[in-house]
DNA sequence: TATGAATGAGATTTCATTCAT
DNA sequence: AATGAATGAAATCTCATTCAT
């Protein structure tokens, strides 16, 4: 069962929901069809599983995000926090991006991606908020920060753009931080 | 075939490339598979050309970014070119995104969306580099505006944040022309 | 699609709802799994529309059962009835008895199982009723007169009784008009 | 191993014999599969056992329907045999039925059924015989016979008609005593 | 050009049976 | 004796593609 989730991972990763076969996944799990259903009562079933861990993993990291302080110390716990979160996305990143994907976006895992969204730009919100005033809504524009932060990840991961995993933290740690302390001139 | 294509970008956005049925773009288009496989080889076949058509528009679109000031009229011309950037994702986004599934990625359709997202990020580059000195590399920092903006834009037009467009365009122009001429306090 | 009907009804007869195999169906057929596919939703589809057709001829039935004397023609009007039923029942027979199968019951064709019942035992209730007192129900007894018929056909026509077409309807002939037309010494 | 039987004797008179999964056989016995396995060979094989069961009650049944006189007493006798028949039916029934189900008609389990089915019209066909003349086959005619009383109780069992349990046998008794005890006017 | 019925390879799912504990 | 997780052969069902009209 582990092995299967692990395996899920894996051939959802690479393939995306829709085109990942149970036979794929059965296969890399190193077990049969007879077993994949004993634990899961279908493909999207196992998907939902995932995404459950993701979930979790998510809020805890969403969580961890503290105060930050305007010096580089500050810059510099902002930069594990997403180095925390690159990890993280990694492993689960694509279950993460494979759960936007159309059709599935209707349900109960829509929902939950939604909430989860939610959760990670409050946590960026907070921050932005308590830094006084700019003329966008925190709340928004923590979205666009998350945004970023995810999809410069996927980029990065997924070999799309050339900057290595370091640049990668450390723009998104100036631009972040940069959103936290800085004014317009 | 300028049925199908559309019919194509209706179903590929809301079901993604695997799941979308030849049978669903067929009835969408009010025609027949006979007709279908007249006009293309395959399905796969028909998702390259709207690719092309999306690449084409996003390397028009890409060009049209021009010198931004630093002043609120700057921010205007920004904004306007984001507004124009949204009109074309609300039609071809579902392509754009659909083209990352996974599995789509190995083949020229990956490089293509690679050398895209390259071309859209250089005119960031261009804009950014143009303004002085920041201790992140202009190249890479403009890949996380990009992320930011294509991946804003997703939430916001797929429902998964309650922002509304005029809201997503405000924020991103800020925090851009922020970006843009803003230095570290 | 004739030909689909014709095959369910060949291996059906020979296999039982449960045991038919859409495979031995199609190939009965001479066509393809798709090719089924596209006429009945699954299995239990085409079920119900060779049982509509058995309730269809079985209802004509019913109805073609007029006023019987008690002279010997009447006997023969009889026989010539049951014979007909008999022919139907050879080539319908087995589709009636499969969709008595447990299970089967519980929905509409249940439903409709019942009504045919009910139509069939109507007919004959209504000639026994015409034949003076008897001190049971004409509504039961011509129940357990249909039940009769029924089953008799079952285990001759599957072999089970050794009894020829031709005895089993003189029989079923003479112990029916004898029902009628009889009255307890 | 006694529950084993019991629950199959549900299970197959819910689902009939292909639709009855050892799973919910195991089930209803409240053991496991394993255990189900240490008894019977296969899932026919508890079948047979439980036909073998059925069978043995039914020529006990059968041996006990002895003289019929043509008075009343004597229909209330035929009236109680036919009450021990469908106490025995009301369990062993849907055995009876299943074990007719096309397919298991073919092996030993057919012969046993038509072995089983002469041995009652036998017994029937003996009280027939004794009563004089009649211008049927006594050996077909308690076939008939038989048959009516099997389906008929199937039917009531079934819920399919709505005559109880006593109008049953009332009708059965007089239909049958009829037939033992009367001549054509 | 246009159609849509037909195909069949390949996917998902079920379930009788085994076997290590 | 008893268990129940694991298996895989065999069933059901889907859908991209073809082809006769």
């Amino acid at each position: 069962m582990r092995r299967l989730l692990d395996a899920g991972i894996d051939v959802f990763a690479r393939r995306g929901f829709h085109a990942a076969r149970v036979d794929d996944i059965v296969k890399a799990a190193k077990t049969s069809h007879g077993t994949f259903y004993l634990y899961f009562a279908n493909k999207e079933d196992l998907f939902q599983a995932l995404v459950a861990d993701v979930a979790e993993e998510m809020r805890g990291l969403a969580d961890s995000l503290g105060p930050i302080g305007s010096d580089p110390r500050g810059r510099a716990e902002l930069r594990a926090w997403l180095d925390r979160f690159t990890t993280l996305y990694e492993h689960y990143g694509p279950i993460l991006r494979t759960w936007t994907e159309a059709e599935i976006d209707q349900n109960a895992l829509g929902r939950l991606g939604t909430d989860l969204l939610g959760d990670l730009a409050l946590a960026v919100s907070r921050r932005i908020a308590a830094n006084g005033a700019r003329d966008v809504d925190p709340a928004v524009a923590s979205l666009a920060v998350v945004a970023m932060i995810e999809r410069f990840n996927y980029f990065v991961l997924s070999g799309q753009v050339s900057a290595d995993r370091a640049e990668m933290l450390d723009t998104l740690a100036t631009v972040m931080h940069d959103a936290l302390f800085t004014s317009p001139r």
